[in-house]
DNA sequence: ACCTGAACACCGTTCAAGT
DNA sequence: ACCTGAACACCGTTCAAGT
């Protein structure tokens, strides 16, 4: 049974893109980059495949589409390209409007960010007000942490986001999503005090390290989830850290030392250590103030 | 014409496991993740699916065992897994033998990496011996830059290597490949004199750094070839600046100020920065000699 | 202008059968 | 023990045809 329609489906108010990037972004979710197919999206939207061709040119470029769209979403809070944040969703791109902000949101696990909101940066302060409803702490590196967890959080919440944002990035997403992280990260980056000279090398090396981050650990929830329902994170963990245990000393005196702070680790403590170490880094190479 | 045995096939030696992982990354490199098939493998080996079945699981396996192949070989210029050096493959892992090193390396660009050989840790110090044909320099940084290129030069020659490193880390690699490069890059940070309490964050953090960069930089190499088959890096890096430079200048003042640095950068350098930059917060964060 | 759905070429994987 | 190759279920994409 439940061959069709395992959604109640009006089917009213007619195809368009931005149904159909939804509709995509929801199998994603549901059972990743493989759940993705034009049977299930027909299926799901109550079309044939042809109705979807119509309004989107193929996968990639619908998986491309679903990409910035879930990027949008995620930095949305932020200060990044929200000068005009009431209005529903002002056209932010040069080329093809990119579908405006995310669904499928849903607050996953209850708890969601945290900090957000906060900072924008000293010279532009009129702008930012005092509109946020927690903290809004001030410092370019809270910005920073804020816009990381952003991320991290939305690569969490959507596990397939990793890999098309690293390796798919295609010639579209590096003219619709990099500059939108570019922008948040560069930001705070600015504000740091860094010389205009190193934004780019900075802000790179920053975004760098939080998709690379994030996107492991988002494989290692995935993997831990497919072993095993429930439960899990800690075993998957304790798999791994056993194996590195095993191996052979003489070969891998290092990794069997540190098997150890595998097992304990705190993914999202880890992640902000690791960003912490980086502005540690931009800091230390700051010309005196 | 040339249905069949493009590679003039003896189809003596059997079919092993080796050669299919072998045939596999040739594969790969020819033409991509879509290029590996399982058509076009038995066309390659001059056999039917079937046996190549029964060598390998499924196509899942048999990318995990190219990439541990790829990886291996490049960490093996380094002093990683490598107490005994000269024999030709002992087996390094405990569970089915890693393939020993890479096929289809044929020396790329010519130039290849540079540095490398380098250094052990000091308080190993008798083991290395004074075997670099090249400048063998000592300091942990250069041991750490030396890791680092490698990784960076097999991503840029086997570009399919960044996604499985990233996001397909399966299972099976975090007890392969993962333990490689950790021991790898470990090492130099434990040289380094960083605490114990922080080796795994440190570690973590330089190879989240290393993959992110250097699979961006490999997309990217990728996204070039394929819009001109030749000229065309500085095209595609002019191409995506001067999309920057056109952005909203409300949304995106800070990316439209870094599209310059976008179009000079060169990737290595940027990439060494980076690489750099962390050092430098690791070394920051260091407590008192 | 927008949608339908059969059809095409191709994919990973299986398996009865051979040697 | 190792290999063959037809067959199966499924995929992205196309396209003549409808409204």
């Amino acid at each position: 049974m439940a061959t069709r329609t395992r959604r109640s489906q009006r089917r009213t108010e007619a195809l368009s893109r931005e149904r159909i990037v939804e509709a995509a972004i929801e199998l994603l979710d549901a059972a990743g980059e493989s759940g993705l197919t034009f049977r299930a999206l027909t299926e799901r939207l109550a079309t044939g495949p042809g109705a979807i061709y119509w309004h989107v040119a193929n996968k990639g470029e619908l998986l491309g589409a679903a990409t910035d769209a879930v990027v949008a979403a995620a930095l949305a809070a932020e200060p990044a390209a929200s000068a005009k944040s009431p209005e529903p969703a002002g056209p932010a791109g040069p080329a093809e409007s990119p579908e405006a902000a995310g669904p499928a949101e849903s607050a996953g696990p209850a708890e969601a960010a945290g900090p957000a909101e906060s900072a924008e940066s000293p010279e532009a302060a009129g702008a930012a007000g005092a509109a946020g409803p927690a903290e809004s702490a001030g410092s370019p590196q809270d910005g920073i942490r804020a816009v990381a967890l952003g991320l991290f959080d939305a690569i969490e919440e959507h596990p397939w986001l990793a890999s098309q944002l690293m390796t798919q990035l295609s010639h579209s997403l590096w003219e619709t999503v990099a500059p939108r992280i570019f922008e948040s990260v560069g930001r705070q980056i600015r504000a740091l005090g860094v010389p205009e000279s190193s934004w780019f090398a900075a802000t790179s090396a920053l975004m760098h390290y939080i998709l690379g981050a994030a996107g492991q650990n988002a494989t290692n929830a995935a993997s831990a989830r497919t072993l095993g329902p429930e439960v899990d994170r800690a075993r998957f963990l304790d798999a791994a850290s056993t194996a590195w245990e095993q191996l052979d000393p003489d070969d891998y005196p290092f990794t069997r030392a540190v098997a150890g702070q595998l097992r304990g680790h705190d993914d999202r403590e880890q992640f902000l250590a690791g960003v912490d170490l980086i502005l540690a880094g931009i800091t230390a190479s700051l010309p005196a103030r």
